[in-house]
DNA sequence: AATAATAGTGAACGAACGTACACTCGGAGG
DNA sequence: CCTCCGAGTGTACGTTCGTTCACTATTATT
């Protein structure tokens, strides 16, 4: 069992993520053993269970701060802009840019969907919060005049289905460039809204 | 090694497929040891090794049946209809019934993306197959004035995308019945119809 | 019926795993 | 200056893993 977590040294904790990152990367997650990661850290092995769990435990950590980090740069974005058709295609720019600034990060996050139930549990939370962000979106586009009224959560999922494929097709498989897989979103989004604007 | 398949008992492979599917269900692939397909299939331990070189074998062969079923599946559809906008709508739904009629490899295939390089592999195969299909189908379109002219291949990877994360949320999440799945593939589609179709 | 060939078997092995626990030691409190 | 708390340490243990290989059972060949 972790001690308090105001009695962990955070550099410590740090040390732990980051060496965590670099093994999850190199060997993969499941292939990476809490001894490689104890080893690479240069701690004690004892030292590591008061800290975490166990490696899913970090894990979780990881992404949760991962999280963090793509939420509050939208919602920094949406304070810019109010725009309803600019923010529909611009706040996607904005994720895939987090998400490029964070490879590795990515391809983690990318790689262990479905790998265990909490797992998965703490990367819904995750999804439903964007999908939430873009269904207000795209609502606040009908009430406005500016989209049609076609039902918002299925386009809603399409838009973080095809952002989540895209990048695991650039971080996880290396099959398109990073240019291509933002072009890509981007082209997705222009044929989206012509089904979407309400020009009649 | 393996021996020579020919020299293989069908009904005996067959039977490790099948308790391999079982285990990968119950406890995930990854807790699944081949220990335990070992002893559900009731075969001798080194058995195992005149059928798959290792756990990962078995996975992959898992996933070329089921790969073969759907496109054998869609391939008999496109025998059956030739019209390009009601082949676009309903080639999804032929691909979501195999789906649902394959609830446990539909798991398996949801779960095991990103787990390791040969694997993904294999899914990037099965998925390339898919997106040429509905690429073709979209430039037909184009070809005889049905749609817009458009990129095409932005919009097969969303169809895949959107199918493959909605699978994933009915399959794994459980956040979502299998009746609102398909309902939302084909809501999305329609919208997406919209702005792919020629009606200036 | 005897022999050869080969698929099937399972005890045994070494490596790697998670983690418990007895121990060390720096620094805060008296 | 001494005491003592608790974070840090790393050896050692029991477990489980994948894999091997000498052996047995079964089938085919002559």
């Amino acid at each position: 069992m972790p001690i308090a977590k105001t009695k962990q040294n955070k550099e410590r904790r740090q040390k732990l993520l980051e060496s965590a990152v670099i093994l999850f990367i190199e060997k993969g997650y499941f292939n990476t053993s809490i001894r490689d990661i104890i080893v690479l850290s240069e701690i004690g092995t004892g030292t590591f269970y008061n800290y975490f769990i166990d490696k899913e435990d970090v894990l979780k950590a990881l992404l949760e701060e991962f999280a963090d980090k793509i939420i509050s740069s939208i919602k920094d974005y949406y304070q810019q802009e109010t725009d309803i058709y600019v923010r529909f295609v611009e706040t996607k720019r904005v994720t895939m840019e987090v998400f490029t600034q964070n490879e590795a990060l990515s391809e983690i996050y990318s790689r262990v969907a479905g790998a265990s139930t909490p797992i998965d549990q703490c990367l819904q939370q995750f999804e439903d919060r964007l999908i939430e962000f873009y269904t207000r979106n795209i609502e606040y586009g009908i009430k406005f005049g500016v989209f049609r009224n076609i039902p918002a959560s299925p386009i809603a999922h399409s838009i973080l289905a095809i952002e989540k494929f895209l990048l695991y097709k650039w971080v996880v498989l290396k099959a398109i460039t990073k240019e291509e897989m933002i072009e890509m979103v981007v082209s997705f989004h222009e044929t989206l809204a012509n089904g979407l604007l309400n020009t009649r």
